[in-house]
DNA sequence: AAGATAGGTGTACGCCGTACACCTGTCAAG
DNA sequence: CTTGACAGGTGTACGGCGTACACCTATCTT
């Protein structure tokens, strides 16, 4: 056994293992738990030995990205440009709440990754295909912003916490303790007003999914009268 | 004149200092560039005097953020909520643009600070007195998300960036060089479209401005027409 | 005069990313 | 069958980070 456990070692990196450990180990320590030290352990290996497979960390986190990219679906074949991109957006958030730590690592990114621009590019394409202009188009892209990616856009979003992603973190006490709901009374209006099982407790007591859909249907109800109208951008010449 | 070097080195540390001098050497040199010790070293110090006017660097990071928290400005008076809550927004946008680290900064920390929290707790003040009803004023805040303090959202903002902020990087060439352009024709054709004056580069030739606020319309116009009609939740009691 | 206290200092520790020299097993060419 | 190139794992080392902890030294109170 313990030669299996040898060869279990020695069963060869690659750019593909070390990209999927990577995932992993963000997946359940968090991303600041993500070092090239703590990966190398994990794959039993030597730290330098990643250094084979990825350039640098930043190639790493790039490398990473696209792996969960790919786990968006494809889109949803014959149907109207407002559920695909509806599908799709609501794929991606999915592939978001399985690794919490994308959307900071994504954003905290400054170039795209290649497998980024591609997915961006089909939803372009699925717009033009839809009968949007490029110019409509190109103002949708920017007004879905990050939310194209499934982005819950939360200002503070409790599960893109530290460590074991969502597992066994029940958190719940936290959120308005009565000194805070005095100095902030209406967030602690609202707080209160969206709980609809039990009461008082912020992040906890709201849908985020009913959140989600609610903002992302309000932009795509806009947008789709835009469309109808035949909006143009007609801003000023400046 | 070594004697009023030595005096401006003396003048006392404080934690108001300490945040000022940060918040300059981040707007300066980058976020990234934002340690203790070259902290320190700008206030003529030695590290570790800065941990008797901040616990540590996360509590550092908050106090600058309520710092740039402070700088937006206040809700312009006798207006209807539509419009203070456009204009306060686009005065948070004004302030992250002067701050360009402060979006990630903010993103990153996972619990809001007490001005941050005031600045919002203003915000649903504002919607509440516009006639929004608690529950639809909650997810008009869901909705808004970050868009609230002014993030521009965009999945790849070049102001960002690291160092030396905006000054002196003209970054012309960088972005759609033609290989791109043909695995991505969309993308390209919505980069293309959007130049006005001068073409080929995406992030350069669109107008920030412009689409920040059309997709703020975007949303404020929908907002509008789900007070109009008394929008109520009437979610699945689930 | 004494002693508490606030605030700056110096040293040290354990973490990080990674440059660079090195070793080793595999495989192709001679 | 030898040789040498090369891919890929190793070991050491460096400079930077946040910060714990012990220390020193003004200043202010009593």
């Amino acid at each position: 056994m313990a030669e299996q456990a040898e060869t279990l070692r020695r069963t060869p990196l690659s750019r593909d293992r070390v990209l999927r450990a990577a995932v992993t180990l963000a997946d359940e320590a968090g991303i600041e738990s993500l070092s090239m030290r703590n990966l190398a352990q994990d794959l039993g290996v030597v730290p330098m030995a990643l250094y084979k497979h990825v350039a640098n960390k930043d190639e790493l986190l790039d490398g990473m990205i696209d792996v969960i990219v790919g786990e968006i679906d494809p889109p949803v074949p014959d149907a109207d440009w407002k559920r695909v991109i509806r599908e799709r957006i609501l794929s991606a958030r999915e592939v978001l709440l399985r690794h919490p730590w994308a959307a900071i690592a994504i954003e905290s990114r400054n170039e795209a990754t290649p497998a980024l621009l591609g997915y961006l590019n089909s939803m372009v394409g699925t717009l033009r295909e839809g009968g949007f202009s490029t110019d409509l188009a190109h103002h949708v892209m920017h007004a879905m912003g990050s939310r194209m990616l499934g982005f819950s856009q939360e200002l503070f979003d409790a599960s893109r916490r530290a460590g074991r992603s969502g597992i066994a973190e029940p958190d719940p006490p936290a959120a308005f303790p009565a000194e805070a709901a005095a100095q902030f009374p209406h967030l602690a209006a609202i707080a209160t007003a969206a709980a609809h099982d039990d009461t008082s407790v912020v992040g906890q007591g709201c849908d985020d999914q009913f959140e989600f859909e609610f903002a992302l249907d309000l932009l795509l109800d806009g947008i789709e009268r835009l469309r109808q109208q035949g909006w143009t951008s007609s801003r000023p010449p400046r």
